[in-house]
DNA sequence: TTTATATTTTAGTCTAATCTAAAATATATT
DNA sequence: AATATATTTTAGATTAGACTAAAATATAAA
């Protein structure tokens, strides 16, 4: 009994604690290693005072390192738990859209939940059945076994210069509203793109669409989407 | 906002309760329709006063009537919410060992907790993937869409006359180490198996396997295994 | 450098789910 | 029918996580 209950205190984390590691770890990524209170709250959807309480408690447990008015810092064992929180989530959503044909922007409530499934055996047999795979159906690279991922160059189409080619590698609004925007003008993962004509007054852009259809997009657009350059 | 929270509260349940239903809904098919607050504590390993705080919840919301010392019956919008449980926990137990390649005796843990996450829309596109699959790897029927599922006839290797053949289609107990036993003997289910022997001082039995090995099981063993005659 | 505003923390409540110990009720035994 | 035992309920406490309101601190503006 004595047993039962250190092991869970020292091995087990709460679905709670996971969230919140996990938002410290993509805030962490797209802004400042330091994340504030309040983007955590806002990241979350909860209040300030509710992360102060939880930012205590990952300290205590050595997951973050907090002091008041500091910010919180993963240290390199919260970091493991976040990135092993990232790796069920992707790995989940590929699992759904590749053999439950769920469409892209239908798939993240659902790894939210499935993302908190606790057993090793289970997400590595499921990265094997999926083949491995190295990016989430939103081109995020997947964590392996022990947390390492490709980081590709986070090229926008808004960094690219007119005439440049490219290929649709990921999104940084995840959003099912910008998803579904993007399915609508046929643009996908994958799909290849050259940059037309770039407008200065409100940095719209125009670009070809593998080969064919010429589309206008937003700067909101072009900001939100990654590309690969090809030759 | 306050339609949010109107909403959760009529639809969704927690956690806590569903494993409450699941509960009930197990101990009333296999004994009685009435389930005491003690069996339930047993099978929750939670304690009886824990047991009777949920009853009044679970009377509140409707999904049992419960009144004091008379132990609880399920609702049919009750049973409704069981059966959904059960529904999810066996179509994952076939996922594990059809697509994952879990044995039978692994998958009960990770479908424990799988059996939880919300959402019709992968659960039934889960069912079609996998076929629509009529029992779990445990030879438990599959509650459909509807909440309806085959009820074979629960006919145990101890129920069988000398000299009748039969096929095996279920286990009653599903530890892991009932399981394990079967499968170091070489008993599947659809394994095909005849009486041969009856012994009455200690209940046990030999049969015959696929028509070639002959062994000898236990009264414990026969009284735990379902099978289907064959003629 | 003082003042105003924004951010963060503290203090105190609340709810769900659990527990222990004690009281109430039901069932079994003499 | 009276007594003993087992089951169930109540009362009261605890914990995790969340909230509100108020206090403390930090940052920006004047
Ligand atoms: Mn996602
Ligand atoms: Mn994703
Ligand atoms: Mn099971
Ligand atoms: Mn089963």
């Amino acid at each position: 009994m004595e047993y039962i209950c250190i092991v869970i205190s020292l091995f087990m984390n709460t679905y709670t604690e996971e969230n919140y590691l996990k938002a410290i770890y993509n805030l962490s990524v797209k802004e400042s290693e330091e994340v504030s209170t309040n983007s955590i709250a806002e990241k979350l959807s909860t209040k300030a005072s509710s992360v102060t309480d939880m930012m205590k408690k990952l300290a205590d447990k050595k997951y973050v390192s907090y002091q008041k008015y500091q910010g919180a810092v993963l240290t390199t064992a919260g970091q493991k738990v976040a990135i092993e929180v990232v790796r069920k989530h992707r790995l989940w959503e590929v699992f759904l859209v590749e053999k439950l044909n769920f469409k892209w922007d239908e798939v993240h409530e659902i790894a939210e939940q499935l993302e908190h499934i606790n057993s090793s055996e289970l997400i590595n047999r499921l990265e094997e059945f999926l083949g491995f795979p190295e990016f989430d159906p939103h081109g995020d690279p997947i964590p392996d076994k022990n947390g390492n991922m490709k980081n590709y160059k986070k090229l926008l189409i808004a960094d690219l210069k007119q005439g440049k080619t490219a290929v649709l590698a990921g999104v940084k609004d995840s959003s099912s509203h910008f998803l579904q925007y993007l399915e609508s003008v046929g643009l996908a993962l994958g799909t290849k793109i050259r940059v037309l004509n770039i407008f200065e007054f409100d940095k719209s852009v125009s670009i070809l669409v593998n080969g064919k259809k010429e589309i206008s997009i937003s700067n909101q657009v072009s900001e939100n989407l990654y590309v690969m350059e090809v030759k």
